[in-house]
DNA sequence: TCTAACCTCTCCAGTAAGGGGAAGGTCAAG
DNA sequence: CTTGACCTTCCCCTTACTGGAGAGGTTAGA
């Protein structure tokens, strides 16, 4: 499989699924006699997990942790667990703040005309 | 006011405040004959502006937009009020796409035992 | 066999919004 | 006169990639 192939098989970009490699994340792949990457389907299944657990906004590092589990058979549930909750409670800091700016900026715009008048509260609470 | 002072005053870090006349967000300060930057209580309210609409998470060029009607006398609020809302539509937008993370790993989360053994739902899920 | 189209390579630069820190000039107090 | 706090510019670092240049490889058709 050439990156193009792998690229299409992971969901991910050629450019990402090479920059995964240059910073370490995946292994380097082998290399044709060109040149070129190739990948087989181990490699791949990493790649689909590192994408799975980007979206979940995981970040590179903890990507890195979470692809050791995955590949670690003595790996406790528990480790990942820890990981995955303290996600969860970014997630959870990141709704309500949110929600704040969200109430806020929603009852400026409620209480902004939104004429031809210059007179705005929403200017008027920057100011 | 030397720029520790305007910082102070202002609620931006010294860096900020530099960054912002560097990329001409706001107007370059005059300087002093040692070439200190000097600021005015103009200048700081323009700052004080942009940090609270930074606040709202408007990015730097929608805080020039939005620094641009303040200073416009001849603004409509109904220009101040569609940057606004676009803002707003952005958060909920965010706010959908973290509700749908959160509710979906924290699925995952409840469903790991958490315990000693490797059997991990979430790790499955990536996988 | 030649050529066009497409694939891949490396390397460099850029993104948003600043932060960190070095090397050096300035200012006020003791 | 010196010390310490403050100021300057300059450049690199961050996250997680993305875009592009320039060069070389591969493949299908004429």
């Amino acid at each position: 499989m050439n990156i193009s192939a792998a690229s299409k098989a992971s969901g991910l970009t050629v450019k990402t699924v090479r920059y995964y490699a240059d910073i370490g994340l995946v292994e380097a792949p082998s290399r044709s006699e060109a040149g070129y990457r190739t990948y087989d389907d181990v490699a791949v299944r990493k790649l689909v997990f590192v994408r799975r657990s980007r979206a979940f906004g995981f970040s590179i590092e903890k990507c890195r942790e979470l692809l050791d589990l995955y590949q670690d058979q003595d790996r406790t549930s528990s480790e990942v667990k820890r990981i995955a909750l303290k996600r969860l409670e970014e997630i959870e800091d990141k709704q309500r703040e949110l929600q704040s700016l969200h109430d806020e900026l929603a009852h400026l715009v409620t209480s902004c005309r939104g004429d031809n008048m210059p007179n705005c509260p929403i200017i008027d609470y920057l100011g």
